[in-house]
DNA sequence: CGAATCCTTGAACACCTTCAACAGGGGTGG
DNA sequence: CCACCCCTGTTGAAGGTGTTCAAGGATTCG
């Protein structure tokens, strides 16, 4: 196993069908920034013990730990096409959303109408934490590609924090400390180190959940990635060709294969977890 | 009241004596970035609801609320000389504290050893959110001048969270969504709008505390705001110096008048909350 | 096959950094 | 009290990194 891309997870829950554009969460409530048609997605029902990513899911991992939890909470998969959304920026909070397979991205909409890409959700993430503090999502999540996502409704998630408190605190936490992380980053290192970061942000990622650390596909495109790490689409470009060009990795439009992680740390000013 | 520092509400709760370079948290349990000296700082006792920077301070609004919590809560104040530190990255999370007089600021420290100033904190701010999820701080706090704090600890809080759970994902809330608005910016903006942006911020938030929102004084040097805001000291200088030839500002050492927080807002790209 | 999107490459330019020098203030010690 | 020193802040000049503008190639999809 030493090509694959989270695509190949996606057909265990496909089977409905939706059409583009679509998003799961409750209707808007305040101004919308996109105007893609949105109704509701097509259900599956399905429990989170069947769930593909369990092993990498937090909320999964709780449910199967807590005995009274895995035969009470009844959650649903959705389908999801490229480009639907499941929430928008502004959507009430009413439910947190775990990814099953495909990939996800938020972005931040900001006053001027400008985006930024906050994160990249793999299988196992959980999606919408955003929202947990207030009611409402300060975020838009949409589908990169083909995706499922598990709904956990608020009813559950209350049922969930009875068992355990902690594990909204490390979801809560999660985020706030990549975040920081990457701010760190953007701030102190140049491009090169910042798309080295991201890669091995990916990579090990992907290790993570069972696949090859040192060949995966991008599931984004050269134009989120250089909004997400604050550089423009020719940069990254750029960057890739000299990191291929160096023996760094070779990439072929979405196909990433790394050469040399050790560099690729070092590059990035990181240091290697792995002995 | 127009001119003012937060270093006026100083007084109110000098009364102990420090040294230099002390901590109040628990001991080194994990390696140390800083060799500062550190003992325990002599401890004030006191009630929250005696705090001067109650009104803008989520945990005192919250004992204040509650009446079994006014009576049986018993918080202490310490009293921080400059540079004395609250805790530091790696500490064992055993509180959260509440600013009270002075400021504090927060910085990580990255594996190539070099600082990032994360947040400055004002009297009302909750410090310390940053350990929530785990049990060890991931950033250090260090005072910017005589400062003092009020220690929730870990006891304690577990009794304000039996009352209130949204409390806490406020406050983390607070964290993330700051910092997710501050990363946008630091992406997209230039040099003079992250300044802008970072002006407003506090008279925002000086305005919110009752002080002028059009003149204040910064509590932190040239070095902090430039770590800050990701520029060199050089370029936070002659921004401020361009800015007084545009008539947007006057700056004097680290005497800030705002002249025209209109363009100021503008400049920002930020739209601007008054009518 | 054509259209649209994605990706790459080149050249000029803008922004910010770095290096260097200096001015002013505040604190300390003689 | 004054001299000194260190820290902070300012300003100038040169240089680098990344952006923008422009054009062309590659891939996908209807």
């Amino acid at each position: 196993m030493t090509t694959q891309s989270m695509d190949s997870a996606t057909a265990a829950v496909t089977g409905g069908r939706s059409t583009q554009g679509q998003c799961i969460g409750a209707m808007p409530k305040v101004q919308r920034y996109r105007t893609t048609p949105r109704t509701k997605v097509t259900m599956l029902a399905d429990y989170c013990r069947t769930c593909v990513s369990r092993a990498s899911c937090p909320v999964a991992l709780l449910i199967t730990a807590k005995s009274e939890l895995s035969n009470s909470l009844l959650l649903h998969s959705h389908v999801l096409k490229k480009e639907d959304y499941v929430f928008y920026v502004g959507d009430v909070f009413d439910a947190l959303y775990v990814v099953k397979s495909g990939s996800i991205k938020t972005y931040l909409t900001s006053e001027t109408g400008d985006e930024h890409v906050v994160t990249f959700y793999m299988p196992g993430d959980v999606l919408g934490v955003d929202a947990l503090g207030r009611n409402v999502h300060t975020s838009s999540a949409v589908a990169m590609e083909a995706s499922g996502v598990c709904r956990v409704p608020l009813a559950q998630l209350e049922k969930l924090a009875e068992h355990s408190l902690g594990l909204f605190f490390r979801l809560v936490y999660g985020e706030l400390t990549r975040d920081q992380q990457r701010l760190l980053m953007l701030i102190k290192k140049g491009a090169e180190s910042r798309l080295a970061g991201f890669l091995i942000g990916l990579s090990e990622r992907f290790e993570a959940r069972g696949y090859s650390p040192r060949e995966f596909n991008l599931s984004m495109v050269r134009q989120d990635i250089g909004n997400h790490l604050g550089m423009s689409v020719e940069t990254v470009s750029r960057l890739f060709t000299r990191m291929q060009k160096d023996g760094l990795l070779d990439v072929d439009r979405r196909h990433v294969t790394i050469r040399d992680l050790d560099s690729l740390y070092k590059l990035a000013g990181l240091e290697q977890a792995r002995g």
